[in-house]
DNA sequence: TTCGAAATTTGACCTAAGTCAAATACATAC
DNA sequence: GTATGTATTTGACTTAGGTCAAATTTCGAA
């Protein structure tokens, strides 16, 4: 599944010159300081974030006020409340940068009028949604078949960097462990 | 969230007649019996499965044999292991009729020539597959907010013939609880 | 309609992970 | 370097939900 990440990133190489000219024209880079919210709960989503340099999380609260960590992206992923973005209601979600950070926004309504006269576009957004449910889906099956240890020597088995670049609160609930959990479980390995 | 299903419905009754028309070239009416498999583990998921009448289930098993069932779906579902229909690799999932169930088959890659042909087939995919997308973050949303107990009660509030046509074992696994959890559960509304 | 198998419930007990509180360890600013 | 706030660890205890086993209930086939 995650070779599909590599062909989505041949496919934006091969686009053709005009394409790219005119996806280029609706991007602006952009900087957060670490701590700075690319978007709040209940803003709309009226922007993609592709991270360049730098961290982001997106989280949102539970009813007791509780952080619940539902994404980290890192260079090269794409930063979105997708629910917000897709449906253009109040996002649910924040979306914050935890390390100083650079990235290329595309504004929503933009993208939209370019799908209509770029195919291509479609199918690239395609791509990247279904590569979005295709993540969903593995992370589910995680928190089904596994427990909260299995769980995190996944995730430090694939993305070592997170361990040492996000806080512990931040991965705990990213995990669906309590924190205090979680350092027990670290204790132990 | 569910209005998006009633924009992609108005969206198919709205297609020009010539893409209608070499659509419904490419699918064709189909009956499983109650138990029948749609798909099986391993296979590779070369159609989609548009829900006319009946009900299926899709699910998968853990490394100890337990089923885990990851969706319901009713007339007017689309039903697809997703993973598998979209990489064309060995499902993970198995798709079975827990009903005698009609379904309007369409197979992958005759759709997926048909959507080089007409943009508007490609939309279609995009939104359907924004849709998924979305009920897969709402279902993990769900698993981090809610307890058993909540879980089971928005479901009957949302879905009341899930309760009255599907197996306890299956809803149980569906809401990630044990059978007899979910038996207590509803001793005790 | 009755038998047997499958589905569901109930009971007794167990365990992974949560909660609350206190103790350290780590940063960062001064 | 030292103070102060923040992050992490550790300890004691609780709990939601799991497991295993047995008792019912339901249902389909003969």
């Amino acid at each position: 599944m995650n070779s599909y990440l590599i062909k989505i990133n041949n496919f934006v190489e091969n686009l053709d010159a005009e394409t790219q000219t005119e996806l280029a024209e609706i991007t602006v880079r952009k900087q957060f300081a670490k701590g700075e919210f690319l978007l709040r709960q209940d803003e709309i989503c009226r922007q993609s974030f592709f991270i360049e340099r730098g961290i982001v999380r997106k989280f949102y609260l539970t009813e007791d006020g509780k952080e619940i960590t539902t994404e980290l992206c890192f260079a090269d992923d794409l930063a979105v409340s997708f629910q917000s973005y897709t449906l253009q209601t109040p996002s649910l979600e924040f979306i914050q940068a935890t390390e100083n950070t650079e990235v290329t926004v595309t504004d929503y309504t933009s993208f939209q009028q370019l799908k209509t006269r770029f195919p291509k576009l479609l199918e690239l957004d395609l791509m990247m949604t279904e590569y979005y449910a295709m993540w969903l889906e593995e992370r589910l099956r995680r928190f089904h078949t596994l427990d909260a240890t299995k769980r995190y020597q996944k995730l430090i088995a694939e993305q070592p960097h997170v361990v040492r670049q996000i806080q512990l609160t931040h991965i705990a609930s990213y995990l669906g462990v309590s924190l205090e959990t979680l350092s027990r479980i670290r204790a132990k390995i």
